[in-house]
DNA sequence: GATGAATGAGCTTTCATTCAT
DNA sequence: AATGAATGAAAGCTCATTCAT
């Protein structure tokens, strides 16, 4: 239906790079929509996160053209975020302290935030099609962090990145969990220890 | 939110005779809702609940007089299995294995149903709140299985009954997440092995 | 996910009779759409229709789960009538003045309420496929009209009931459209006689 | 509602020259709505349109001010087409068949696209209103087709370009209503013979 | 003049809850 | 006690229209 779409033909690259007050409305929507959702739940009528991003409604369903896909950018950008706190870590100093330290800010996050994901997959989200690409960045990104601390021997050796994962998911899960701080800090513990090097 | 929930049990004549019907019912409608809200989440329509029991709608609501309330029931529920399941583990045989196979049921269960709670806190329900009585009784339960553990000296010395249960929540979300069978036995393996007595 | 759909046990017979007013209801319902849609166009909003019926929205939802399904049941009552029409026709007295007799009385009714159907066709609703049954028992009432009246030389020898249905929905728009009584009374005179043996 | 519409024609430096651009792009957005709304119904989103012509939105608005403006443009537009083909059509050969040889024009055309008006007025506008002086100028048309054959004696006495212009819009639905070709010519011909000179 | 992002009223549809039967 | 029809407040989403770029 829509045969060419030439709707400039002297604008220099075609797949639009997005007028300037659109990218920032854009990214003011994502921000809204990640603090409602961490703080209402899934549930948070969309209204409520244009609202909260000064927008109208129109302009959300703009940017994202489904509640879902909303839902999706969200988990996509944070799960961005730690891609490049993986890499980040993995450049740094000692291969030990980079991975666990990379754990503890994501669980940290996770239980302020909320957690990693499960929100969606408790609406019935498919989580792991929706996060196409990113999910490999991640795994990628994570892979790196696991292979340097098995190398300096402060990981268990039957490991790899997907465990990591699932390991990472579950102390932040705990750590939500916990009622107060000392056991919070306690039970994260237990699962990291559970990750070291065994003597 | 429904503090007056205590229904029966050993007060024979009290409260609500209920009749025999009654009972049934209520019975049934618990199950169904379990199973709809295990299958297509909290957001599952009420109606859907009364269909899969086989009751009109009238009836739903007649014993819970609110969605709410029956999710809460659904949750205590299910804790109230848990506090059975632990109870009877804590009389078999050797401590260490009636842990670890209790935390381990309690895995499998949350893997294939649901997780432990948290469509519920994911839809913004104050889990704490809800449980009241069942969650002293399962903390209970599970204190003496972790007593029991610590004395054998199959448990680490720094974890008590709430260590422990926020564990094995991380334990569930772990398995859950996990893509597959293989990487799930791992992760779950390194949790728990996070439990153990350290050498 | 309804196995059996079992709700009463001891009502008679399985495929709801449906309640005393809920019949009522669905039929001040429907009474109200073609009112509503007539005067305003398939545009009008369905709470216009809920609001004439003097119900909540929700009851029109109820009856008919869809706008569309409204719509369509609005087009199949009209086709209805007009079946009972052909039908009663066909019983009365001399061929020829039954068929124009019952033509008439159809582009009257088009004419003051709306043409046959085509608010909905212009609304991209597929017209054919949605009456289905009713299409095919209007078709035989006029099958019988047309018989009659060809066997009575009074209806030319080459048309049979979809050609005639063809004419009228033709003579309905042309009323429609004329001006002035006059004008119409003129149109639809010269189409009809198109329909009469040609000497 | 836009009575001024009058643009240019004859008025070569008056109201408003118009930039060459603008012209082009008036005539792409009216060219692209006949197609749109003849292939989608009047419901398509002015959006549509103007993908459909490679012109922003804002275009179209300031070309036609309102959704019902456009409208309003397509139909005079296909009014102008009639008018011009009605006025050859008086130029030619015969009048009866030039007559004639209009009428089935006018049918075919309606019976691909969409019929002569009635998206329009199924959606509540009065299209009497709109057309104001095309509406004239097509009537005057017609008149002088009608007068020739009336003179030739090709066709009933009793009726006017009115009277003709009703008819002809009611063989257009019945063309479009009748189900296949073979009825559709049928149809069309008994309406047209009805027009004709009677013995 | 042209563009397309922003707007928000309005529409269809769902669903917890009530209440006559 | 049980039923299911009725209710109406939201919710998600669309689209004509405006206006800064």
């Amino acid at each position: 239906m829509t045969p060419i779409e030439r709707h400039g033909a002297d604008t220099p690259d075609a797949n639009r790079p997005l007028r300037a007050d659109a990218r920032r409305n854009r990214a003011r929507v994502l921000e809204a929509a990640e603090a409602v959702f961490a703080a209402e739940g899934v549930g948070a009528s969309t209204e409520a996160v244009a609202r909260r991003a000064g927008v109208g409604i129109g302009t959300v369903f703009r940017h994202f053209p489904t509640k879902e896909a909303l839902l999706e950018a969200v988990l996509v950008a944070r799960m961005r975020a730690l891609v490049a706190h993986a890499r980040a870590a993995a450049q740094g100093g000692e291969p030990g302290p980079a991975l666990f330290g990379f754990l503890e800010h994501v669980i940290e996050q996770s239980a302020t935030k909320n957690a990693f994901a499960d929100a969606l997959s408790g609406a019935g989200v498919d989580v792991t099609e929706v996060v196409g690409d990113v999910r490999g960045e991640l795994l990628a990104a994570i892979e790196v962090l696991t292979a340097q601390a098995g190398a300096a021997g402060a990981l268990r050796g039957d490991v790899g990145a997907a465990e990591v994962i699932a390991v990472a998911v579950g102390a932040s899960h705990a750590a939500m969990w916990a009622p107060d701080a000392k056991i919070r800090a306690t039970a994260v513990g237990v699962i990291l220890d559970g990750l070291r090097k065994m003597a």
